[in-house]
DNA sequence: CATGAATGAGGTTTCATTCAT
DNA sequence: CATGAATGAAACCTCATTCAT
């Protein structure tokens, strides 16, 4: 019984990522199940196997960058350094998470706009997401203005400028794949910690 | 007949204002032309005789923010004041801009998804109004690093940065509205242009 | 608006009708969508403008069976002449109304095995449909046995006889349709009511 | 060799009766092949070992019940007592059948509706039975007439009526299990054999 | 023999679009 | 102009059946 319960956890994961790639070459709207059997090299029914309906391949794949989210949140909580070294260490990680797995990230384009929708038992909760992100960052931005290498008046305003300046980086590199995606996270932390006005 | 075409100009525009509604509250994807039509109070083959089709009125909805956002590119280009005044002027601007249609600022979740398929005549090109954006923000920055307001070497990939926070700060205000869109404009450009460190 | 209120609902019968010819001659578990549109000389989509699913044409198919019984049955309790005569008339309405409409009548052989399922909101009810003729019928035997002309312990159990013998005979003319349903009415009278043994 | 047979024939046996139990519980159109395997405690494709195909589980069904309902008319047929006697020891024997298997013959229901599919190589012939049960019974009824103890005019219709009471009684017996089966047996005999009216 | 993963035909239902009124 | 009934392409999902293990 159950004789190989890898192959059945691997064969999942397959067809997830064929589903990824699938929904990054024509987006989640335009993506049909026979599309993501196809991807895969599988018989249209066996996606079912596997997966409940379309819409919980998607939520499986948000599930997959949450975790590794979680993963980049979990390292800047426990890392070591000061507090700003960190959050460079955290937008570096981020970006460089996103890079590596750049059809995941085109994927975001639909978890944004899918995730709005609360019908689902599960939802996509974008917002969730991002409050976690604020929640670091905000943490280690009091830090930082405990140990005097930033203003007093930090809070949750700047974490959002700087969760902003990330994802935005990335939205623009989704919609032009030419922009070096690692090579904005030095612009960030330069811009963003640094400042951007000369040193006096 | 001139009132007759100014009615019908009304007309167009109140159907794609109410679809514009009616994608803000429940998505694209999930919103059909019969939604649109009763939102607007009208019959559903009436839809038709203002719009090809049901993507030509989100290809509208995207065009009409486009068209807001050249006025906003405008005054950045042609206002007064030194350029980090006008570089904080155009972040207000778009801000404001957003806040003051926050129907129409929900549906770029849909724009962005529905982009990237170029398959339609007239694609949703949001790549290019990220490219505009860019290109009046690094005219800006060039200006202050000539007038010696700003570091010497900025370019391209901070006009990215700047441009990011603003679509991810709008982002985030989409996935949660409890936050205060206009209320980010000043951290946005503290953070960005004044810089997040202590004054020396 | 609603020009024409009459004519949706006689497009409504004509599809319920021909659903009923179709069922009829293939089954209910046989039939598709599709059968029914093509038998009413409509378009597949069509049929869902009038109903809402498959499983509602069967539905509303029992419930006009249903409509017509309660007829009969209020025929029976209002009718006029002595109790075991208006039970002979039920007889003989009752099949007479199925000889009038043979194809609804084969449909019963769905509704009885659909009807053991109530996951329905509205199940098909045949059940109630049984207790209603034998509340009629019992009703008619004690008040014969009353006047004396049946025995004195008639009861719920002859009235399932006879609602038996009626629904036997209508389940034998369906399998063999060279039966002659009508000419079954006398029998059951001359057996059920009149007895089989010699008059002594 | 000998015992694989009878463990063979076990097992057809014992997935049979599974598939009878799933099916009074469920209906045969809501049944699935893995439904059967699981109420008999084994693998789907086990099934197809024994039985060729989801519609020869029914067809055996059917084959089981009219082997049992041949019994009967056996018994009948070569039985000793007066014919009347005879008679009514049949439907006595009927129904004792019918509620020492109870889903089997809720079953029946599932019979009647897929009976008329001609299509099957070995279709369900309901109609068969009937002529054969009429055929005993006209026999019986024909050896009483002779015998003068029943009007001389019986014929296949009052063995319509009678196969009808019988058939109808087991009908409203499986739509409402609270009505005691055996227990209509005498009423059955009372009404159609004795007679309603009151002994002079 | 036994199994259950894999398959894909088939059916239901939705909805963008058309067009007669 | 305005309408909404009609259409049928298209997509989801199920499940009977097969077959490699």
């Amino acid at each position: 019984m159950a004789p190989r319960r890898v192959d059945a956890e691997a064969r999942r994961t397959e067809i997830l990522a064929a589903a990824v790639r699938t929904f990054a070459r024509k987006g989640y709207a335009a993506t049909r199940i026979e599309d993501v059997a196809a991807e895969a090299g599988i018989g249209k029914g066996s996606v079912y196997l596997y997966f409940d309906s379309r819409e919980s391949l998607l939520h499986s794949a948000f599930q997959a960058m949450t975790t590794a989210s979680q993963g980049v949140l979990d390292a800047a909580r426990e890392g070591a350094g000061t507090p700003l070294e960190r959050l460079a260490g955290l937008i570096r990680d981020v970006l460089g998470m996103i890079a590596s797995d750049p059809d995941l990230s085109v994927v975001l384009l639909d978890f944004w706009a899918a995730g709005r929708l609360g019908d689902a038992p599960q939802p996509i909760d974008m917002a969730q997401l991002y409050v976690d992100y604020r929640a670091v960052i905000v943490a280690l931005l009091r830090e930082a203005a405990t140990e005097g290498t930033v203003r007093e008046d930090v809070g949750e305003q700047e974490a959002m400028v700087l969760v902003g300046a990330i994802e935005g980086c990335m939205l623009q590199w989704v919609m032009d794949p030419r922009i070096s995606l690692p090579g904005l996270a030095e612009p960030i932390v330069a811009v963003c910690i640094d400042g951007l006005r000369k040193e006096k």
